[in-house]
RNA sequence: CGGGGCGUAGCUCAGCUUGGCUAGAGCGCCAGCUUUGGGAGCUGGAAGUCGCAGGUUCGAAUCCUGUCGCCCCGACCA
């Protein structure tokens, strides 16, 4: 391709609405334009971009097994309406009626795919001969973001690769997710990207192991603790904070002096309090109390107050695991009021007439300041063993809460969200926290969809069961996005060639000088003949500006003909990522491009 | 959905507080001359319903009301 021909919006100057790098430079690159918020058009050299990383997927996918298909974009929302998900979804759907011969019609915009593929499989599996196997498709995919932000990071409107694997086993479901998670590690290697995977909550819904890829970046909109030491990583919702049960004292030391009730009136949150106290949120606990929903209670909601050092986050998925509850919500003021007696901000554990779980920090604290169960009172100086405990394993197995052990036993539990600093589940070393972009994630469904929508087939013994799905997804365009982001500097965007919107810019320097501009095309002609991917910036400019565009742009080799190296028979070659250039002869250098350019793809295409 | 910011030429922005001459600059674009290895110089030129609607006023980019759009922080995100 010829510059002058393609369309190459660079722009000099930084776009005033793009704060990120990788939305920043996509545009002033020239390889996307905003049609409106979290919606994008992918220029030439975006949408080449684009489609390497999406040739990749496909290449990686093909290897592992999977089969490519295409389904419509546009569903019938009767599918969300059977598996429930109009309703998790809510407003992110994006639906509407048309009319069709004076009939209604209403559909949705796939913002995924779960429904409309086993909807078609349970049409036409029914045995456990025919299965498993795996299906995949590259589709946009419609998500009404409610704030769509960081560029193509987080649009409405995107290129997914979803995958969707039917088992007839656990062990069969346990091999397809191992092959998709190993197509993944090649996936995101060959576009030269480093990820991470990490351990992700699977959700309330279904599901027992999940894995989410993750680019870390500081503009990354997820949070993930590692511990490199041990290879460790988790995202925060899911991150083990590696500390043991702490042994809870039965009583004080004689000579502590007792606790003290204090007037903190209005001071409702922790922030508050330790303003008016004069003390650290981490002198002090935070008491919520939830309602838990237990199969065996029949659905009725039992309160919980759930104990966490002041300036630590609960983590809701936790202490639902713990309590081995169906779902959890933190507790209306009414029931607040029953169990403190007090309204809400003011909940402590001294005197609280419901069961008391706590995390493993909190024996830890000598004293704490926490709520009075009284309005506007706050407790100071209260300790544990002497003014509270919390609950026993048989108190709580009583309200029908699954908990092992003894029954007179007090214990702790991991009810928090992991921070930076706390020990790692594994080996000796602490978490860090880093940010991420998500640009891929496997998961293991299991029955949910199967079971809503029917798909079942028999076993050897005519027995029926449910289909164990397995879903995969990833980001076509968070790749480009992930790398961008990651792979730049003051000049511009530094591309691996394997997704690079071209491998080699050919620069002549001046394209009015013959010599120049005829040596130029035969480069041209040779590499393309070569099947080497080559743009051909034949603009007359100066070559300050041509310099400054291919930096910008970041094609990975530059090729350039000058005036001067011509007398001396040598041109130039510079690899974006590489400090010096390097002079060759005329004759050599189609040659020395073949060679270094099949380098670099090899290596990138071995992992 | 809460909080903040911004809409003036293709891009980046000034002008608005205190209403008033023909609405400006730089970059880009067009023509010409010079220049030709890191976004050149000179000369000339084209280009804007000042987001939109309404109001106040003799007069509105400027003041008021409404509305639309975009960006950022937060909430939300299988």
């Amino acid at each position: 391709m010829r510059w002058s021909q393609s369309f190459i919006p660079t722009l000099k100057e930084e776009p005033s609405d793009a704060e990120v790098p990788s939305h920043r430079l996509m545009l002033r690159a020239g390889l996307i334009r905003q049609l409106m918020a979290g919606a994008y058009t992918y220029l030439p050299l975006g949408y080449r971009a684009l489609r390497k990383a999406e040739a990749i997927v496909r290449e990686e996918m093909d290897r592992a097994g999977a089969v490519e298909i295409h389904m419509p974009a546009i569903q019938p929302i009767e599918l969300f309406e059977r598996t429930g998900r109009i309703h998790s979804f809510g407003n992110v759907l994006i639906h509407f009626d048309v009319a069709r011969r004076g009939q209604k019609v209403r559909l949705a915009l796939g913002p995924t795919h779960e429904e409309v593929i086993t909807d078609l499989i349970s049409r036409h599996v029914s045995s456990y001969r025919q299965l498993p196997f795996t299906l995949y498709q590259i589709q946009t995919k419609f998500r009404n973001e409610e704030r769509p932000r960081f560029g193509i990071l987080r649009t409405s409107e995107f290129l997914m690769k979803d995958a969707y694997s039917f088992s007839a086993s656990v062990e069969q479901l346990d091999q397809a997710y191992q092959a998709m998670y190993d197509a993944y590690c090649r996936i995101f290697s060959r576009c030269g990207l480093e990820y991470v995977p990490v351990e992700a909550e699977s959700g309330p819904i279904g599901g027992d192991a999940s894995h989410e890829f993750m680019v870390p970046a500081p503009n990354g909109e997820d949070r993930i603790l590692r511990d490199t030491k041990s290879g460790y990583a988790a995202n925060i919702e899911r991150a083990v904070t590696g500390r043991r049960p702490s042994p809870v004292p039965a009583e004080a030391p004689a000579d502590a002096p007792p606790m003290k009730s204090l007037d903190t009136p209005g001071t409702t949150s922790i922030e508050q309090v330790s303003k008016l106290l004069k003390c650290k949120p981490h002198q002090m606990i935070k008491t919520l109390i939830y309602l838990a929903i237990n199969e065996f209670r029949g659905g009725r909601p039992q309160p919980v107050a759930v104990l966490i050092r002041g300036d630590h986050e609960a983590n809701e998925n936790k202490i639902r695991r713990v309590l081995g509850a169906e779902s959890l919500e933190l507790a209306d003021e009414e029931t607040i009021q029953k169990v403190t007696g007090a309204p809400v901000g003011f909940a402590g554990p001294v005197g609280i007439r419901c069961p008391v779980i706590v995390d493993h920090d909190i024996p830890l604290m000598e004293k704490a300041v926490v709520g009075a169960n009284a309005a506007d009172a706050h407790l100071v100086g209260v300790r544990i063993g002497r003014d509270w405990l919390p609950s026993t394993v048989g108190e709580l197995q009583a309200v029908s809460f699954k908990i092992e052990g003894n029954a007179d036993d007090r214990t702790t539990f991991d009810l928090r969200n992991a921070a930076p600093g706390d020990p790692s589940p594994k080996g000796d070393g602490t978490l860090e926290l880093v940010h991420g972009i998500e640009v891929g994630h496997v998961f293991k469904l299991g029955a949910k969809y199967s079971v809503s929508l029917a798909a079942t087939f028999v076993d050897e013994k005519e027995q029926s069961h449910p289909i164990i799905m397995g879903c995969y997804g990833i980001g076509v365009n968070r790749i480009l996005a992930g790398l961008v982001e990651t792979r730049h500097d003051a000049d511009g965007i530094i591309w691996p060639i394997s997704v690079a919107p071209y491998e080699v810019v050919v620069v002549p320097l001046n394209v009015q000088d013959p010599p120049v501009m005829e040596l130029a095309e035969r480069y041209y002609r040779e590499l393309q003949d070569a099947g080497v991917d080559v743009l051909l910036d034949d603009r007359d400019l100066r070559a300050g500006a041509k310099f400054k565009d291919a930096d910008l742009v970041g094609f990975p080799l530059r090729l350039v003909i000058g005036g001067k190296g011509l007398q001396d028979g040598v041109v130039e070659l510079k690899w974006r990522d590489q400090p010096e250039a390097e002079k060759v002869p005329v004759a050599d250098a189609v040659a020395a491009v073949r060679r270094q350019v099949a380098e670099r793809q090899a290596a990138l295409k071995a992992v």
